[in-house]
DNA sequence: ATGGTGACGACGG
DNA sequence: TCCGTCGCCACCA
């Protein structure tokens, strides 16, 4: 499987994932049977564009712990996946130091397979 | 070749 | 629960 494979593996994947529902870069990473990358989950959502943004819910990936990925300093794409989320009726909560977390006992969605 | 770098995750204190 | 640390793996300078 090459990156390409990969990548579209990832989207179809993600376009499983059912509106008001969150999972993460790591589950993902496990339904398409390779369980080890989850960091590429998230490279390959990086490189989304055109209609791939607009048929792919890259926002209902988040990390393990619920946290929304910040992408540093400076960027905004954090606060577009949260204005994303609450548009759809995902509450998303802010911590203390200004982190930005979904519950996912309550959003969640983390099924064996698909 | 080699060391650094992520939209990450498991584990231990 | 909150951290630090370590493991992970494709890419890139």
């Amino acid at each position: 499987m090459d990156s390409a494979e990969f990548h579209a593996a990832v989207y179809e994947m993600v376009r499983q994932i059912p509106a008001q529902r969150v999972t993460s870069y790591g589950h993902i990473a496990k339904l398409i049977g390779m369980p080890r990358h989850s960091r590429h989950v998230g490279q390959a959502l990086k490189f989304l564009s055109g209609d791939g943004i607009e048929t792919v819910p890259w926002h209902r990936v988040v990390s393990a712990s619920g946290a929304i990925s910040s992408r540093g300093p400076g960027t905004d794409g954090a606060q577009r996946q949260r204005e994303e989320l609450e548009a759809e009726g995902v509450e998303v909560v802010i911590g203390r130091t200004g982190e930005m977390r979904v519950d996912l006992r309550t959003w969640g969605w983390f099924p064996a397979s698909v």
